[in-house]
RNA sequence: GCUGGAGUCGUCUAGUGGCAAUGACAAGAGACUGUAAAUCUCUCGCCUUCGGGCUUCGUAGGUUCGAGUCCUACCUCCAGCA
């Protein structure tokens, strides 16, 4: 059933992550990313070098996330991948276009495939064949974006928006469902407060940090079962062996019929938690929520609940100067304007997710430097320029506006590919500059002449 | 030529005496931020000071307080028969 079911919560074998499969990307075959030094075992409580920072420039920072997929460097923007994919692209694309790191959700993998499906498969960086870094959300943005949801303390009853089926998330099963799903940086589960009044957001967030609790504890519990399997780690370790359910799998993946060779996880392989700092646009509760937060101790910090440009860069000083230096901090769900990736990484956020890239590009509009268009438009019939004259994404490389115009008025599947490759690279590329940026100490410079030819 | 049927906003269409007249498509524009989104919204006869005004259902007449709707003639198209 669809089912999470909370009562497995706790049992203490359950949900260990899949074995780890040395990574091809697409035909080239590559060695499998060394981890960094410090973190060649099982780390207990946070990790050590999960985050290393290269350089600060006030609340900014430029670094990189090591994770057992590989390295992010930060600021980046990570592609949204709710149903282990990135809409209208392959990953192939996706990785073409420059981008580092997926982020998937767990609420819609959790109602279909399911996560013991997606485990069986090898987890989700195999399923999807995403061999790079991920990210899942914990599904407590649905708590927000989703009608009839019940919330209670245990956690959250929903009913499927596909059959209607009846079913609940707590902190422990989503702790448990992003494990067995098996991406990289997990989200701790948090609430979304349903509306803007100081009330509702100090509701949220007393309960999110109530909630982070049992998730650190899970996540803890789900830790330790990875140290045991992973020191025990022999040849009579199998899924299903009885030993508490433990599918503890890292050796017996099959891939699309070819039987694969026992293979251990990679040294240093684990899953990291992100507590997730909310308090809405209230600068007292975002500084209760950030040192909440930072005093559960855990491996980095999503910044939650927020939804526009407009007084983020106050917040994000309230949080930032908050949380510990050393640890990544990711802007949930910012993007989809320009604005918000260089205040969020001005303000010192490192990693930013976003669905608007994507949306927006399957419904025609475009980014550009002069601001997005709507290629739909009239005027783009008899337009046969490039989109954006100095893009290099595959779109802008070998296409005319009046081809995208034709192909978006004839809804041809193409239109939503090309435009997803271009808004998707458009995007990732801005944060990849906006880092550059930092290093050569042009930030300020790449800011003002973006936004001010941009808006 | 005869008999029967049909002509409604760019297209197809609803409409059988009572509000420029239904729906779909096309067209024009807008929205979208941890994706129930290849989705949603608005406009779509002309004019407007947004109150309303004007002109419209093949054409021309007629009946009626009132006609896309009923009657007459004509035009065009379709089917069958010659």
């Amino acid at each position: 059933m669809l089912s999470i079911d909370s009562t497995r919560a706790g049992d203490g074998s359950g949900g260990v992550p899949k074995r780890f499969c040395e990574s091809k990307i697409f035909g080239e075959e590559k060695t499998r990313q060394d981890p960094p030094e410090e973190d060649l075992t099982v780390a207990e409580g946070p990790a050590q070098g999960f985050f290393d920072i290269r350089k600060k420039v006030g609340l900014a920072r430029v670094g990189t996330i090591h994770t057992a997929h590989g390295d992010i460097e930060t600021p980046a923007f990570v592609g949204a991948a709710t149903r282990a994919t990135v809409k209208a692209l392959t990953m192939k694309e996706m990785s073409e276009l420059g981008s580092q790191a997926i982020l998937a959700n767990t609420y819609h993998l959790v109602l279909r495939p399911g996560t013991e499906l997606i485990q069986q498969a090898g987890g989700l960086a195999e399923f999807c064949s995403w061999h790079k870094p991920t990210f899942t959300d914990s599904g407590g943005f649905q708590i927000f974006s989703l009608p009839n949801v019940k919330i209670t303390e245990n956690g959250v009853k929903f009913k499927s928006h596909i059959d209607g089926a009846n079913f609940e998330i707590t902190p422990e099963s989503s702790m448990q469902a992003q494990w067995e799903i098996g991406a990289d940086i997990h989200m701790a589960f948090d609430h979304l407060a349903k509306s803007e009044s100081y009330e509702d957001m100090k509701e949220a967030m007393e309960r999110t940090h109530r909630w982070l609790d049992r998730c650190v504890e899970e996540h803890g519990r789900l830790m330790e079962a990875l140290r045991t399997n992973s020191r025990n780690n022999d040849d009579t370790l199998r899924a299903g062996d009885g030993s508490g359910g433990a599918p503890n799998d890292f050796a017996l993946s099959k891939i699309i019929g070819e039987e694969k060779t026992r293979q251990d996880p990679p040294e240093g392989y684990r899953q990291y938690l992100y507590a997730v700092v909310q308090g809405g646009k209230f600068n007292d509760l975002r500084a209760e929520s950030a040192e909440y937060c930072a005093s559960k101790n855990p491996d980095g910090f999503g910044i939650g609940g927020v939804f526009t440009a407009d007084g983020m860069d106050n917040m994000l000083k309230t949080v930032n100067s908050i949380l510990p230096e050393n640890k990544p901090r990711h802007l949930l769900g910012m993007g989809q304007e320009p604005i918000d990736l260089f205040v969020g990484a001005e303000f010192g956020c490192d990693t930013f997710d976003c669905v608007g890239p994507t949306r927006m590009a399957r419904n025609g509009s475009l980014y550009t430097k002069n601001g997005r268009i709507n290629i739909k438009n009239a005027k783009y019939t008899h337009d046969f320029s490039p989109l954006e004259p100095d893009c290099n994404c595959e779109c802008c490389k070998n296409y005319t506006r009046a081809y995208l115009h034709h192909l978006f008025k004839t809804d041809e599947i193409t239109a939503k590919v090309l435009a997803s490759i271009h808004n998707e690279y458009f995007i990732v590329h801005t944060v990849d500059n906006i880092r550059a940026s930092l290093l050569d100490d042009t930030f300020a410079d790449y800011k003002k002449s973006f936004l001010s030819r941009y808006y």
